[in-house]
DNA sequence: TACCAGGTAAAAA
DNA sequence: TTTTTACATGGT
């Protein structure tokens, strides 16, 4: 396997956690302590190696995936010393070391996975998530590869009821699928014109705009302020204070704040 | 068995 | 303009 390297502390269980936590993803399949997924209908296996992972294969379509995937563009250097500075930030930056934003690669599934993901456990979401992959998507060995918006764009709405969407969200899928949102031009607009964007297609509110920033385009002043996880956690660390004005506490580092803030709830 | 869970749109007030 | 309600599954 071809070495990727990674600047500072890097864990790639820790930063890929979500991809298990709340049950096994399929789209990010954890196998054999790697990760597996699909790059441009190849398999990718990655896995732990001193001073980076290895990567297979590793060239230039599979490269930029995974560094998307693993957060390894992040500023980790930066947010420590920034958060050493912040008493309780800068413990759980302690405590969590090497941990990363695992960012989802494809805008697409960053969208249907938030819609999947709205009002509901998280475990729900992802048993009803893996139904949608294993439906409509496409396994290559023993990865999957998340459903593609031309398939989602032909499927009829109660096909998405019969794995378990509620025919509300049926309808924002095939919806969002089929309507004429540029999903690659959003990474060239500053945030506020990509929020824009997204609400205005019905079934996207301001919690999944937030995170489309947080988890797809990795922007670094991210902030989803309507999270339910995420008020828990701000709350239980600063008490009863306004999650949206205390993400100014973190400027210029929300996104990775809120990352470490909702870590916690990674590990048993 | 109820009730809650990392929201959103549309109806009602 | 602000407040309430329907939505549907998985876990406890």
């Amino acid at each position: 396997m071809a070495p990727l390297r990674v600047e500072g502390p890097f864990d790639l269980a820790l930063t890929t956690a979500r991809f298990r936590a709340f049950g096994s993803d399929r789209a990010c399949l954890w196998h054999e302590d790697g990760l597996l997924r699909v790059v441009g209908g190849r398999e990718v296996r990655i896995e732990a190696a001193p001073g980076g992972v290895d990567v297979k294969p590793l060239d230039a379509e599979t490269e930029p995936v995974v560094r998307k995937l693993l957060g390894l563009d992040f500023d980790l250097g930066g947010f420590y010393t920034w958060a050493a500075g912040h008493p309780r930030l800068g413990s759980l930056a302690a405590r969590f070391a090497g941990f990363r934003p695992a960012l989802t690669p494809d805008p697409f599934e960053a969208l249907v996975t938030s819609i999947t993901a709205q009002q509901v456990s998280v475990r729900s979401a992802v048993a009803i998530r893996n139904r949608l992959i294993e439906r409509f998507g496409e396994r290559v060995a023993r990865a999957w590869a998340f459903p593609a918006r031309e398939r989602l764009a032909a499927a009829s709405p109660d096909e998405l009821t019969a794995v378990g969407f509620s025919g509300r969200k049926a309808q924002y899928v095939v919806g969002l699928a089929r309507s004429d949102l540029d999903l690659e031009v959003l990474a060239g607009l500053p945030d506020e014109d990509v929020k824009a964007r997204l609400v205005a297609v019905r079934g996207l509110g301001e919690w999944t705009a937030d995170w489309f920033l947080a988890r797809h385009l990795a922007r670094p002043r991210a902030w989803p302020a309507g999270d339910l996880a995420l008020r828990k956690a701000v709350a239980a660390l600063y008490g009863d204070v306004d999650v949206r004005a205390a993400g100014a506490r973190f400027e210029p580092f929300q996104n990775l704040s809120a990352h470490y803030l909702l870590a916690q709830f990674l590990t048993p």
